[in-house]
RNA sequence: GCUGGCGUAGCUCAAUGGCAGAGCAGCGGUUUUGUAAACCGCAGGUUGGAGGUUCAAUUCCUCUCGCCAGCUCCA
């Protein structure tokens, strides 16, 4: 058989040699960095005999395949030290994720963290006894009577679901067996550091009604130093949280007594607030939308209408009765815009029509869900529905599409990944409505030479969407924006307009909404900057400081000259040291700290200092001025919405 | 909603059945200060809430509210 190295050159060699030997054989230096091969694309163990001509190429730790099996073997570790230190501990299943991996075990009592400790001994044990990883294949009766004479109640369940004729593989290292496809490292020494990392309750098969098994989160590098690496990325989330750096900026609040999921905006947080959403109005009305407000409740009836009574009650706060009609706290604002749409007669001349609102809404969440600011049951949409014929949804969706990047880009985020869902099994509309729509997002994306991932079947039920995801400053990704066609409101409200025929047509209605939740955005944001926000949007953006008493004066006319060229400075003329109000503008992440003693009073000039201790020099007011003016527009982007 | 953990001063955290404590912040004073913490003093508490066990509960038990980590959910 003829064995090609990818990109290198090919050897015959003897039928039956393993891949690993394959790779040696066309002069690769195979070291413990090789953690598994490619085969003809597909991922085997460096142990699996070749039986064909095949294409083969190693995979290591640098590919995320290669993480992959080098955590799923993590977890098989893992679940080999859990077994010998708990024989009655029964192994369920055990996936690598991105940086990480799990196993759950079904267990008679949670592990506590001295279990972890000793776990965490026996796996280091495992690694130096350098067990080697076999596999073998087993038929399924074979499978499901091992696993039964081992006692391991959920892997005979798992064995039972899969087909019937299929070989099943099972990967053995010295004593412990478990089910799994595989591929795996060559043996247990390959791992590096490894850490436990935290213990959590998991429902078996993730369902609720069954039973709670324990489950051990884990990670695992090749060296000690990558393991640092990402646990000092850990903490620097951590710090970052914005529960936390919300209460140390004094931005935002939850509070027991307000209710769980509402939100207090503190002056700070609000003027942050503020300056974004005078941010979203301006560049809405710029690119042609229409604002609107409504009410925070409705009758009950506009929401039957709309279907929300029958699909989205469990998520709604119950409705109260007033003068003898039942009226309800909005979950959403399409019904409201809706309406405004219904009030005239519309003419296709008219179309497209664009709402948008910076609409409060109230979601029931279950309580478990709660996260800070990133679920909560109060929060404003940034939302928009455009009402358009059907021919316009193209070009209409590429107007949002520049428009959704030109906003996101506006606040600092610059990489996205880009979703296009499709129609699902459960769904309403006809199939001419959807292929329509679903061709006129894909058009869009195209025409704006946009990457996309396709998600078949992950539309709404009432229409595909497109969705964009951000990724933030430490590489975490976050769904904000949301573009959706819907087929199912306008037909629910009868929405029409008399087309060019005459006669009455039916819109297509897209809802939209680019930040999502002002709650969530702002708490994603808080987490990007870590509290350090660019100067457009800091609270303070610079703070004037005195020395001593002798330069109060100045620092006030400092700090008037600054307000009045429509900047936020405070003067800091406490009795204290300058180190002591540096130290306290610096955890208030201020841009610009201004120092005023009577060398500067003197010269007409400040000594400037950039957050973080940047000696920014001497300037005079004007001159600082300058400074922030370009600051705050660099952080705008030059670019503007390209339509 | 489920499993586990947690809840003490404005904040961060001590005290494990026996008088509730520290640092920071706050207030008063001293100090007039040069780029991330000057010094002295004062005040600050229904230990999340309700009930129970006990001579005695922050500590043990029950219920409840909230928070945290997950699970589930997110038409």
């Amino acid at each position: 058989m003829k064995i090609t190295l990818k990109g290198g050159n090919s050897q015959v060699l003897e039928k039956g040699q393993t891949v690993g030997a394959a790779l040696k054989a066309c002069g690769l230096s195979v070291g413990s960095d090789v953690l598994a091969a490619k085969v003809n694309g597909v991922v085997v163990d460096l142990s699996r005999p070749l039986t064909e001509d095949a294409v083969v190429e190693p995979v290591r730790f640098d590919s995320a395949e290669g993480r992959e099996v080098y955590r799923h073997s993590s977890t098989h570790i893992m679940a080999q030290a859990v077994k010998e230190v708990f024989p009655t501990a029964q192994v369920t299943i055990g996936p690598a994720l991105e940086d990480s991996f799990f196993y759950d075990f079904a267990f008679e009592r949670p592990f506590t963290p001295e279990d972890l400790e000793k776990i965490e001994a026996r796996v280091r044990e495992i690694i130096k006894r350098n067990l080697p990883v076999t596999r073998k294949e087993l038929s399924k009766q074979e499978a499901i009577q091992f696993f039964q004479s081992r006692g391991e109640a959920y892997k005979v369940e798992l064995i039972q679901g899969f087909p019937e004729h299929e070989p099943i593989s099972a990967y053995s290292q010295g004593e412990f067996v478990d089910l799994c496809r595989g591929p795996h490292l060559p043996a247990t020494g390959h791992v590096g550091a490894f850490k436990l990392l935290t213990t959590a309750g998991a429902y078996w098969r993730g369902d609720e009604r069954n039973p709670m098994l324990q489950r051990i989160y884990g990670t695992s590098f090749p060296t000690q130093a990558e393991l640092d690496a990402y646990l000092a990325r850990l903490e620097e989330i951590k710090r970052r949280d914005h529960r936390k750096v919300g209460k140390e900026l004094d931005l935002i609040t939850i509070q027991d007594e307000i209710g769980p999921g509402l939100v207090l905006w503190h002056p700070k947080g609000a003027l942050v607030r503020l300056l974004i959403e005078n941010f979203w109005r301006e560049q809405h009305i710029k690119d042609g939308y229409d604002l609107v407000y409504s009410p925070h409740i409705a009758r009950l009836d506009l929401w039957k209408t709309s279907g929300h009574v029958d699909y989205y009650r469990e998520n709604m706060f119950a409705p109260m009765k007033l003068e003898g009609s039942e009226y309800q706290l909005k979950p959403m604002n399409c019904p409201y815009h809706i309406m405004i749409y219904k009030s005239h007669l519309r003419s296709y001349r008219d179309l497209p029509i664009r709402y948008g609102e910076l609409g409060t809404v109230y979601r029931y969440e279950r309580t478990g869900v709660l996260h800070g600011l990133l679920r909560v049951r109060g929060f404003t949409q940034d939302d928009a529905h455009l009402f358009c014929r059907p021919d316009q949804i193209q070009d209409e969706v590429s107007r949002v599409l520049d428009f959704t990047f030109f906003v996101l880009k506006s606040f600092g985020f610059v990489d996205f990944e880009i979703f296009l869902s499709t129609r699902p099994e459960k769904s309403v509309g006809s199939d001419d409505k959807w292929v329509l729509a679903t061709d006129s997002l894909e058009g869009a994306l195209k025409s704006r030479g946009i990457a996309f991932h396709l998600d078949e079947g992950g539309g709404a039920f009432y229409g595909p969407k497109i969705d964009i995801k951000i990724k933030d400053a430490l590489g975490r990704s976050w769904q904000c924006s949301t573009i959706q066609v819907d087929f199912n409101n306008p037909e629910r409200f009868e929405l029409s307009y008399i087309g060019e025929d005459g006669k009455s047509h039916q819109p297509i209605m897209i809802h939209r909404a680019l930040m999502g939740s002002i709650e969530r955005f702002f708490g994603i944001l808080v987490e990007h900057y870590g509290g350090a926000f660019p100067t457009w949007l800091a609270p303070v953006q610079a703070v004037v400081m005195a020395i001593t008493d002798n330069q109060r004066e100045y620092v006030n006319t400092v700090v008037a000259q600054l307000k009045a060229a429509g900047f936020r400075a405070d003067a800091d003329l406490r009795n204290e040291k300058i180190g002591f109000k540096i130290r306290e503008a610096e955890k208030a992440k201020v841009p610009y700290m201004l120092v005023a003693g009577d060398r500067e009073v003197q010269s007409g000039t400040l000594s400037v200092r950039g957050r973080s201790g940047a000696n920014l020099g001497n300037m005079t007011g004007a001159a600082v001025i300058d400074l922030l003016r370009n600051d705050v527009t660099r952080a705008q982007p030059e670019l503007q919405p390209t339509h």
